[in-house]
RNA sequence: GGCGAGGUAGCAAAGUGGUAAUGCACUGGUCUGCAAAACCGGUAUGCGCGGGUUCAAUUCCCGCCCUCGCCUCCA
């Protein structure tokens, strides 16, 4: 089944096939690493992550290319602060964004460029649009795009009449000390010649010493990686305009290529009823969340809980609400598992008994909806009553819509009871004896006082289990 | 001001020109000394407001209100 996805660019949804017939090449702009990542950042990457499986899934291959931005005002600004060198700086939070796609299941990008080490690369292609008349160098070093040389600019953003919003800008002025020397206010830079505050952060070029304009990274990069065409380039919202916008008319200056032939783009996650982002001091961050005992599939489950074009409200009760719903997903699988005898990794194939959402998610991945048809098949099955055969149809399936959204599902309530204190033992002990000799008022208060403890008791037949709370 | 997205049950969130998926929460039952867990059920006459089109609109059209995002380096 082919994926329908939107399109940013042309505001219809389009089939997702490869140009060249064999990979589907996807450019993706990677995190600024400067300080941890927020959940809001991990939204759209996750969603990324969600439809490249299920591209793989439909049985193409990817090319899937995300790049590092580690050298950007940011970045600079930041190692300095802290006193260390820009590679230090930014490898340690290269590490931690790491360790967090890692948390998340996100799937490894096969190549994740680091901005700094394509200077050569960005620079030859400042040269070409020199050479094409499509950019100028300014007498403090730096090289801006001349934005009237590109007659398509504003195309994805629909943001056509420059002129018009630029009074609107709370930021923008034209006596920026930074931006004075432009031709127009609108062209933006593609190298900045080096400044005192930048330290010992600059790249000798033609045009003297300075260091890349943050737009011209990701063009540089998908070009290395991906050539002039290629298929699907995302990002947050956030970045059509100006970031996306600059992009294509820097790429499709310097080449003869149209650059990406499809925008996909992720709405934000919204917090407080706003967009969660570090300025505004509102973010969660994957470790804060850990230490509020969720864990990485919790927070995965929520982010990929709404339908990526539409804004998603997190809550911490967001959260209560996944960790139910990935139980009732791993009971189901528990009890498929013990029909068929299978156990360990399960692979399917085929969608088998989950066609209906295996097409729901095809169509311009609708996750949610996806979700909603797996519990509509899990209530209406019952795993004890189909033959180890059927069971194994329903379990394969199961797993290949599982994958498709990379929930790993977490181990169940009832089997995480490896260590339980010896006091607490001690006590669902005598609990239960007093049980046994019909002490009921004895027997509730020890239960409460367990329960004070943050365990439970879990009564059957011949005996009890003490579970963490 | 310009561009864009969204307003569906207590919370979250799908979806459709013919009478509202799903998860959580809540709740009834079975079980239990009572619980918990598990299992079986129940819970929106309603989809921001006002008009219009239609046999029929939450779904299409028009107007309005509200929320959010972007408008030069925020995923």
């Amino acid at each position: 089944m082919p994926l329908n996805l939107f399109d940013t660019l042309s505001r219809t949804s389009r089939v997702i096939a490869p140009l060249d017939g064999k990979t589907l090449r996807f450019y993706c702009c990677g995190p600024t690493v400067y300080g941890p990542a927020h959940i809001g950042n991990f939204r759209t990457f996750v969603a990324q992550d969600v439809f490249r499986r299920v591209i793989e899934q439909g049985g193409l291959t990817t090319l899937h290319v995300r790049n590092l931005t580690d050298v950007d005002d940011k970045t600079i600004r930041d190692s300095q602060k802290a006193g260390q060198t820009l590679t230090d700086f930014t490898q340690h939070w290269t590490t931690k964004f790491h360790a967090d796609c890692a948390a998340l299941n996100l799937l490894p990008p096969h190549v994740e460029p680091s901005a700094v080490a394509h200077i050569p690369h960005q620079i030859r292609m400042i040269e070409k649009l020199i050479e094409g008349g499509h950019a100028y160098a300014t007498p403090d070093g730096s090289v801006y795009f001349k934005v009237s040389s590109f007659a398509d600019y504003g195309r994805l953003s629909h943001l056509e009449d420059r002129e018009l919003k630029l009074g609107a800008s709370s930021t923008a002025s034209a006596t920026d000390s930074d931006e004075y020397t432009k031709d127009s206010l609108a062209d933006f830079a593609l190298w900045k010649g080096k400044k005192a505050d930048d330290g010992p952060n600059h790249w000798p070029s033609p045009w003297g010493d300075g260091r890349p304009g943050w737009h011209l990274e990701c063009s540089a990069m998908s070009l290395e990686y991906l050539g002039e065409d290629f298929d699907v380039h995302g990002g947050g919202v956030d970045l059509i305009f100006p970031h996306h916008e600059n992009e294509i008319a820097q790429s499709c200056c310097a080449t003869h290529g149209k650059f990406a032939h499809h925008w996909f783009h992720v709405t934000h996650l919204l917090v407080d009823g706003g967009k969660m982002s570090k300025s505004l001091g509102n973010l969660y961050t994957l470790e804060q969340l850990g230490e509020r005992g969720y864990t990485p599939v919790e927070v995965r489950y929520v982010l990929i809980s709404g339908h990526y074009r539409t804004p998603l409200s997190f809550t911490l009760h967001s959260l209560d609400s996944a960790r139910q719903a990935l139980q009732k997903l791993a009971k189901f699988d528990k009890a498929l598992r013990e029909v068929t005898s299978l156990s360990g990794v399960i692979s399917g194939t085929t969608p088998g008994p989950f066609a209906g959402a295996w097409e729901t998610l095809s169509d311009d991945l609708n996750v949610p909806g996806a979700l909603g048809d797996i519990f509509g098949i899990i209530n209406k099955t019952k795993p004890a009553s189909l033959t180890p055969d059927e069971a194994k149809v329903t379990l394969e399936g199961f797993h290949f819509l599982l994958y498709a959204l990379g929930l790993q599902l977490p181990s169940l309530v009832e089997e995480a009871t490896a260590d339980v204190p010896a006091d607490i033992a001690e006590l669902a002990e005598k609990r239960w004896q007093a049980k046994q000799s019909k002490d009921w008022a004895t027997a509730d208060v020890l239960r409460k006082e367990l329960e004070a403890a943050g365990w439970i008791i879990k009564d059957n037949k011949d005996g009890y289990q003490v579970l963490r709370k």
